[in-house]
Order: C-alpha cells, then structure tokens, then sequence
DNA sequence: TTGTAAGCGTTATCAA
DNA sequence: TTGATAACGCTTACAA
C-alpha cells in the first residue's frame, strides 16, 4: 500500500506538498501539482484514513441511535440522515439500543473514544442525567425526542399538537368514549406531551375519560393485539382508540377484525406516522414530517461539527390522513 | 483528554506496560497493574481509538451494503447483523447504494482507505469485474445475492427452491395461469434462479407460460400496484401471481381491491419473505430465514478478517406460508 | 511557493 | 517482568 512519502518520492516533492494537494491547500504550483497528482494515479495511492483521524482529530463519521432498526419510523429517519450525511462526506455508525439504558451508555463511549464525531439520537432510554457528561466529549443533536434537561439542538414536533390532532378527529367523526394508547412508559416529553394533547381534546369537548382506557407499553404488531385483548376484557369499553404508532394501531385492526370486530362501527382506529402499512390497511392516522426532522437534524450535526451555533429548534408540523378505520 | 502517557506519568510506569494492561497482555505483575488501572480511573482514561486503528491497522468497523434501509427485507438483515457485530466488539457502517452503480462503488473506497475491516455486500449493483479489484484491499461477504464469478465467502439461499416452492403452491391450490413478477431486471444469479423455479413447477406439470406474464422491475408497493395494471390490461389473464418480495404483493393486492376484484377468486397472490406485513395482510408467501442468514453472513465476516479460511457455504431453506391470498 | 521537522497516541521490537 | 525506542501515515508550524 503506497503511502504519501512513496508518492512524494516518485514525483520529487516533498512530502508536505503532496500533503498540500490532498487538502487543496493554495500556493501549489500547477506544475508540481500535476507530477504529484500524476504519481498518486500511478501508485494507486489513496490516503490511510486512520492516519488522517489521528492527526486532524475528525473522523467524518456520525453515529446515530436508534431502538431497532425494523421499526419503519426510525428506519425511515435513518434512511433520510445517511443520504444527507454521505451528501456531505459523513458516514453513519448505526447503534440499536433495544430499548436499553446499557446499550446506550455502550454506544455513548463511541464519542469519548473519539470514533464518532458526533451522536445523534432519536430515542433516550437513559434520564438525561446520564447522557449530560458525554455531551463535553462531542455534539449531541436529539431528533424526535426531547427532554427539557438536555440543552442541546434538539428537531422535534410539538406532540401536544399530535395527540390533539388524533383524539380531534376521533371526536368529530362522532365518538366519544376515546382510549389512549402510547409507547414507551417511560416519563419523557414527547409521551407526555402527546397524552397531554389527547386529555387537551378531551376535555375541551366536556368528553370524560375512563383510568381503564390508558394503555401503555405498547410499540410492535404484537402489542397492539395486545392491547386489543385487554381493550375486549374491559366492562367499560371505548368506542374509538388512539394510537402512538401504526404497527400497533395494525396490530389492533388485526386482532379485532380476528376476533369478528368491524373497524370503526365496533372500534374506531387512528395510528401515527402514516407508514406504507397505514395506506395498506387504510389506516386513518396522524402523519409526521420524517425528512424534513431527518434532513434538519443531520444539518444541525454538521453545523455543530463545525463548531458553528444552533440555530433554533426547528417546529414542523402534523397532519391528519383520514382513511377508514375512523 | 488524557493520554497513555498521563497514565504511565500517573501510576509511576512506562507507556508500555500500560499499553499491556489496556490489551490484556501476560507478564504484569498484579501490583502496577492495579496501580495503572487506578491512575486511569482516575484520569478518566481512554485510549484513543484513531492512534489504535493507525497502529493496529485494524477498524472494528464493517460496512454493510443494502439498497434502502427502509426495505424491510434489509432492515431486518441490518437489524440482526449489527447486534452480532456488536457483540463481537465491530460496528456497522450503514452504506446505501440506492440502487446506483456509482454509489456503490463510492462506498467500496471505504475498504480501500483502511476506513472497514471489510464489506458486507446484500444486493450487488455492479458487475463482478468491478467489484473483484476490492477484494485485494480486504475481506469481502456475499449476502443474499450470489454470483458465480465471485470467489468470496456467500452466504444464500438456492432460490430455484424459493421460485419452485412458491409456484408449486399455487399449483397445488388449482391455478393453472400463473404469472410470474420479479425485482431487479438485472440478471443476477438470484433473479435467474428464481424465474428457473418458476418455469421448472410449471414445465414439471406441465403448464404453459406465457410471454406476457413475465413482469419486471417490481421493488417497492407501488410498484406492485403497476403490476397490477398491466395485468389487468392484458387480453390473457393469469389466476394468480408469483412475486418476488411481500411489499409488491401488498400493491397488487390493494390495488386489485380497489379495482373490486376478489383476492384469490379474481387473482391468487404469494408474496416473498414473510414480513410482518404478510400477517397483517393475509398474505400467502415463501419465507425466507433472514435471521440465520445475516447471522451466518456477520459470523464468516469476523472470521475472514481474523484471516481464517471460510466454511463451505451455508444453505438454508425456505418454507411456505399459506394464508388467504391463495 | 516549498521543505524540514516535530508531533498526533498507540503498540511492537528488542534488550535488559 | 519491564522499559526505551522506533515506527504507523499524516498534517502543520515554522523557516527558508
């Protein structure tokens, strides 16, 4: 493997000069720059990266978080940032937490060991406490999550308006009695929030709210039947049932439609995130601007790479896609 | 940030012995071992991972090629083969083709700057020729695809079987104008496997093909429902359909819906893979054992970057999962 | 406009 | 069992 003094000595220049046109580097003159570029093509050379990290500490690479890449939300998510990352000469280390506080911890030393120029994380297991001393090791941008302790950039939607969105249009098809559905259990903002805009709707409208309609936990497929099993063992049950993701709001058209339910005479359904599978099964749903967060959030990591200051926290906004589960 | 050298100053030793603690070397006597991990508790210690990599001349990196991570047939492979990485100390460099010759080869650089101990190939965009040079610049994994002018560790399924299976079936349930709807148009090993299982099921019983059934290019949902169109349009219809992934069989589906045709009475659909949208959607479809693979795929990795010799290429197998499309 | 020389933080070699 | 010392391949003052 030719390296950059086997170049210099080929084409009779010093080794600081061919070091001078691999970073374009003015005051070269042409004629110099061509001998070197010309015994570069010869040798086959290319520069040894783990040289250049060492010496330049940067790594061009980027590690982002995510639970599971299966999930097609963050899937989707990652999808836009890699693009966007590889637009700008970035890689992206892609690090599955599994919903667990170690994992991510493991995965935050990636920053202190100087392999990753920066983390950007859309989901937090651990409280923000735990994440806070990594943030002298390098830049951390949060994307969808966020955490009113965490004074970092941080692109998110106001999930306030999300909830109230959903749990809106379920009243004005005409229901009543809404369940509630979320995710993690975890106290973070986004769930909060979102329950916050669900009780919001409810309570504008003068509509009570059952404790049995809180269901919680619920993330995959195979939760939402779940939930449909418990929701069917209640004496008190909602006409209408929000949901914090379309794989679970499937998971209970499924179940239901299985246990000989109509959706929506029997049990009205709204997902979130409008995924190819909302479309699928028609699934009415709340629809989040995921390339737009994704492109932002990989912009506000480069800029924060370079140093630069934050511009303020981007807000984009939800939008309702009625089908005819609601 | 401190270095070895602070840790050497601290503990009162050399660089070197501390160097053999942190690579868990024999020959240090207990007694500076402990002092040494003292001073790097207490210095908050890490080593360097840009000066490790330059040393070792080793990444703990390895990059993974797959069209779209949002491709579910990918993320899954993604999914499982990171979480094997990881436990065996590599991360995983998320490396998008998007389908483009050009992309690919960017990305196969990686190999040739020293920035990946070497190259998971899931989908093949170029032709081997291009690829082969690489090979010299480190290992090399096959995935999924094959191609009988790459000599490099492969793992994959005989998809003649698949094509067979699949077909078969639907014979089995009666139809006898099957139609036959595949990915890519081009002519990997994979494709024509396939399309052999295909043709031997319906030669072996002895039913005709026609030239109109032929369909190509399908990947996405949407491109399941274009397929649908042009079946619909033609004068021959088939009575069923066999396609090459569960998403353009989720398309064709929806879209024979929405045109009021009755699925499997108007048009019998088997889908490829078993996703989780397969069960949602009543989809009959030949599985295929993605988690095996992507295990055995990261496994013969590791072991051709420790430079061991490769184990014969593992076959599995697939299995047929009928639901109410056929 | 170019070159010399001094690192960047590790680890491998060799001698003690 | 330990330590000096020389790399690994590159960039960057500084000097010319």
């Amino acid at each position: 493997m030719a390296t950059i003094h086997d170049v210099a000595r080929l084409a009779g220049i010093s080794r600081t000069t061919v070091s001078r046109v691999l970073n374009c580097h003015p005051y070269v003159a042409e004629e110099k720059k061509q001998k070197i570029l010309n015994a570069m093509k010869q040798l086959n050379y290319v520069p040894n990266s783990s040289a250049q990290r060492l010496r330049k500490v940067k790594t061009d690479t980027i590690a982002v978080f995510v639970p599971r890449i299966t999930n097609p939300f963050f899937s989707h998510l990652v999808e836009v940032m890699e693009n966007e990352a590889a637009m700008y000469g970035y890689q992206l280390i892609l690090c599955q937490t599994q919903y667990s506080k170690k994992q991510e911890v493991k995965f935050l030393e990636l920053l202190r060991t100087k392999q990753v120029d920066g983390v950007i994380l859309t989901s937090i297991e651990n409280e923000w406490r735990h994440v806070q001393p990594y943030v002298n090791e390098g830049p951390i941008v949060i994307c969808n999550e966020y955490d009113d302790e965490a004074h970092v950039p941080s692109i998110f939607l106001n999930q306030v308006e999300g909830g109230y969105l959903g749990t809106k249009h379920l009243i004005e098809r005409g229901y009543k009695k809404i369940a509630y559905c979320a995710g993690s259990e975890r106290r973070s903002r986004l769930t909060r929030d979102r329950r916050k805009g669900y009780e919001l709707a409810m309570k504008e409208t003068g509509l009570d709210i059952n404790e049995d309609w809180y269901q919680y936990n619920a993330i995959s497929i195979e939760d939402g039947k779940k939930v449909f099993h418990r929701i069917k063992a209640l004496k008190n049950r909602p006409e209408a049932i929000f949901t914090g993701s379309d794989e679970v709001a499937a998971g209970l058209l499924k179940a239901a439609r299985d246990s000989g339910w109509r959706v929506p005479e029997d049990l009205a359904i709204v997902g979130f995130d409008n995924q190819p599978l909302a479309e699928l099964l028609g699934l009415s749903t709340v629809k989040q601007p995921i390339e737009d967060m994704a492109r932002h959030t990989m912009q506000e990591m480069i800029r924060a790479i370079q140093g630069k200051d934050h511009k303020k926290v981007t807000n984009l906004s939800f939008t309702l896609i009625h089908r005819t589960t609601t």
